[in-house]
DNA sequence: GCCAACGTTGGC
DNA sequence: GCCAACGTTGGC
């Protein structure tokens, strides 16, 4: 069991699309780390930090899950699709996704407060020049997180 | 819109 | 395999 945050631009899929849509296929991740952490690392029940990004106020505002296993992502096969690269075959995926089912909305922990908050110094989105948009948490920082929002952890799941 | 930081590409 | 040039991310 893992803890991760991902970034997603409000304008693109903001939280509120995510929980109307309940699950959502995480589609456009074209960083190779990133696609390793869904292909070799996720699993279904890790705990996902919803973060926006580029926005007019970033931070974590919901709390979600993986709910698949990694597949290819359909968009890398769309001449149309902005996310299409050819150089990807079906027999030969180059880019994995996960499904993500989002489980509520937060309140908005800013970019600002995640970094005035000493037990989060190590979170590596917070480190220099990361633009990662899918990064590991550890358990604590999870847990801190989970404070910081206030969610009722008796009825939390995570 | 700026720009720092990082990733990718491609010539050699 | 090096590395310069270019592209992207994302906060400000």
């Amino acid at each position: 069991m893992r803890y991760w945050l991902m970034k997603s631009e409000p304008n693109e899929v903001s939280i509120d699309d995510a929980l109307a849509q309940k699950v959502i296929a995480w589609e456009g991740v074209r960083n190779y780390q990133a696609r390793n952490f869904m292909r070799d690392l996720m699993r279904v029940g890790d705990g996902v930090l919803f973060y926006h990004s580029s926005c007019k106020e970033p931070g974590i505002v919901g709390v979600a899950e993986v709910v698949s296993n990694s597949y290819p992502d359909p968009t890398q096969f769309d001449a149309t699709s902005h996310y299409f690269d050819p150089k990807a075959t079906l027999e030969q995926p180059r880019w994995m996704l996960v499904d993500i089912g989002a489980l509520r909305k937060t309140r908005l922990i800013s970019l600002t407060e995640l970094r005035n908050e000493p037990e989060l110094e190590e979170m590596q989105v917070l480190k220099r020049g990361n633009r990662l948009s899918i990064t590991p948490v550890n358990a604590a920082e999870w847990r801190t997180i989970i404070r910081m929002v206030e969610l009722p952890t008796k009825v939390c799941r995570l």
